[in-house]
RNA sequence: GACCCCGUAGCUCAGCUGGAUAGAGCAGCAGCCUUCUAAGCUGCCGGUCGUUGGUUCGAAUCCAACCGGGGUCGCCA
């Protein structure tokens, strides 16, 4: 990596200065370099507070000291200053120019392969009811950390568990016996999700009547609430679907079917997918055999006839994982779930679950269980928890109606980028075709940058009249930066060579110096992404990118620089910046137009 | 009640493995298109970094307590 490659020509030599100039070997790892300031003269800053017991000099010696020999020793240190404790080093243009040379001719966001298989869980929805806000950021999350991962050189296999079974979807079930009249999604014009979604909300409307009826009867809340005739009915269908009912598996299968049809419309749209799918009517069975083991070698214990583990000593508590009638709990099919994975992809070294931060404890749970019960791989479990997704109004509840609709809220981006776009008139040549596929790219884009520039674990606002901008920090205006680089290229034309030879005594404009850095450090940039798991690093890095892109291309000529070299170099520059914007939106999932 | 997370400009967020006068975007104000895409650029305005103590040469950053917001504590999923 470049910003690695820097620091491994600064730190031996100043390694070497605090040999020759105060008798001191010096411990490479804790070499702290920082950004210098942009007040300040330079391109790399030491603070040598920290060895001024080793000079015992002051401050100022001690920079000065360090500063001579850098730039006596050390090729690409072309100058230095001292301000206070702060050593800031200029780096030479030779040192910049080699750079692009060497940027310039290939992916700087390819980071080598490093054999490494990862599995990445996601979206993972129930099937009662459509997706939302909160599974927006969940997928965005999940397909940008697996692009990141794999750009960072690792295989990745994306994979989501499908909530397919139990009492919710039931419930729609019934309400779709009783109050569908034999309609289908077709029939409705309706998405097969919302279809289905919308007799989950049926159920709901008869079950609180029966409630109330059974009230005005004389019952207590609680009683009609467990009595209620057509809740009974739902939990009666559960226990058909148990018991394998070929009437109810049949119709199970085709609602599921509707759901998964409309899901897979919204994941379309959305520009993701999976490499598997798991459905919970497959995993629930499972884990019972490996709490039962666990059982036999002393890690579990039986208590009222229910097996527990004992978490107490990491501070947890204890848990249940076989009820007292031998059934599973959650956290017992997830135990099997995990082991299932691992032995079904051998060389898996990491499995990663992209799940909100309400289920916190109950990964650490998991991750601790699985580590009692033996496996090595148990370390190499990842709860990506993240926060939730606010609304200006407060939280997101169903109940109340306040959900934002996954789908409504796509078409509403696309349909803001469409008035704006058209607005703005530079479509002229576009046909309807091609207009159509750059609203779906700009639209998607602010949704998903305005998701993802958000460090993942913290809880965010949507606003969403600011996810819809496109202006400013967004992920349009990156895009919009990425279609002016390609309208230059275009009109250069081929390129000649770029002969980095023929810059020798021309000095780099500091616009083009701040490029320069910028394009420096987005290979570590994707480098902590991927091992922080967090795509708003990249996010951020990359707006700094073209924010600094932008002032140069206001306020450095291109084309119409007059000096043949000068102006190949800034086409090459213009280029590299451009092919890694593409990479790195590439990574967050958001697609770049050539014109917009 | 116990445990976990969060609290930075009017709003939304960066910065948090300690370091220079705390940065962006939006909103507000003032400029810049006969010139490579003005979805842009430049400038101004705006901050007791929740509060109080502590550690340190140095704290938004580390520690403690408190205040405020959220979450989790089921033989639910």
């Amino acid at each position: 990596m470049f910003q690695d490659r820097l620091q491994a020509l600064l730190v031996p030599a100043l390694q070497a200065a605090f040999k020759q100039l105060f008798n001191h070997e010096l411990d490479g790892r804790s070499v702290g370099f920082q950004q210098t300031r942009p007040e300040f003269e330079g391109d790399v800053t030491i603070n040598v507070f920290p060895y001024l017991k080793i000079s015992g000099k002051g401050p100022e010696q001690t920079a000065q000291a360090l500063g001579e020999y850098l730039v006596a020793n050390v090729e690409v240190v072309e100058r230095f200053n001292v301000v206070k404790g702060f050593l800031n080093i200029v780096i030479s243009d030779a040192y910049w120019l080699g750079f692009l040379k060497e940027a310039g001719s290939k992916d700087i966001l390819a980071l080598p392969s490093n054999g490494k298989k990862v599995m990445v869980e996601y979206a993972s929805p129930n099937t009662n009811k459509p997706l939302h806000l909160g599974h927006l950021r969940n997928i965005f999350l999940g397909w940008s950390v697996s692009r990141i991962l794999e750009a960072a050189g690792n295989e990745v296999i994306k994979v989501q568990v499908i909530n397919d079974r139990g009492i919710h979807i039931c419930k729609s079930m019934v309400a779709w016996q009783k109050f569908g009249n034999g309609s289908t999604p077709a029939s409705t014009d309706l998405k097969g999700d919302k279809f289905v979604g919308k007799y989950y909300v049926e159920f709901d409307k008869a079950y609180k009547k029966e409630i109330d009826a059974l009230i005005a009867t004389g019952k207590s809340k609680e009683e009609a609430e467990k009595e209620a005739p057509i809740l009974l009915e739902a939990q009666e269908m559960l226990r058909k679907w148990e018991a394998n009912d070929p009437d109810v598996r049949a119709l199970w299968e085709k609602m599921n079917g509707w759901v998964y049809d409309g899901f897979e419309k919204t994941y379309a749209r959305a520009g993701v997918s999976f490499d598997k799918n798991y459905y919970e009517s497959q995993t629930y069975v499972l884990g019972k055999g490996d709490v039962l083991k666990g059982m036999e070698s002393g890690v579990f214990y039986e208590k009222d006839g229910a097996i527990w583990v004992d978490n107490t000593k990491e501070g947890l508590d204890e848990k249940v994982l076989l009820r007292r009638d031998g059934t599973s709990v959650y956290m017992t099919q997830d135990i099997g779930t995990a082991i299932k994975r691992f032995e079904e992809f051998p060389g898996l070294s990491k499995l990663i679950y992209t799940v909100g931060n309400e289920q916190d404890y109950h990964f650490k749970v998991l991750f601790i269980i699985l580590k009692k019960l033996g496996f090595a791989w148990a370390d190499e479990l990842f709860h990506l928890s993240y926060g939730m997704v606010d609304l200006p109004s407060g939280k997101m509840k169903s109940r109340e109606g306040t959900v934002v609709d996954a789908d409504d809220l796509i078409q509403e981006v696309v349909d803001t980028a469409r008035a704006v776009t058209t607005e703005l008139g530079k479509l002229d040549d576009f046909n309807d075709e091609e207009k159509t596929v750059l609203f779906e790219m700009i639209g998607l884009a602010a949704l998903k940058y305005f998701l993802l520039k958000v460090d993942p674990k913290k809880r965010m606002l949507f606003d969403p009249a600011a996810s819809i901008d496109l202006q400013g920090h967004t992920g349009p205006f990156i895009q919009y930066t990425y279609a002016r680089v390609q309208s230059l290229l275009r009109k250069a034309g081929t390129m000649d060579v770029w002969q980095h030879e023929h810059l020798s005594g021309t000095a780099l404009q500091p616009e083009e110096r701040a490029v320069l850095k910028l394009l420096h450090q987005l290979p570590g940039v994707l480098n902590e992404a991927s091992a922080k798991l967090d795509p708003s690093a990249l996010a951020n890095h990359t707006y700094e990118l073209v924010k600094a892109y932008n002032g140069f291309y206001q306020s450095v000529p291109v084309l119409k620089e007059e000096h043949a070299a000068k102006r190949e170099f800034r086409l090459e520059l213009s280029s590299c910046v451009a092919a890694s914007v593409k990479k790195a939106m590439w990574c967050l999932g958001i697609e770049v137009p050539e014109r917009m």
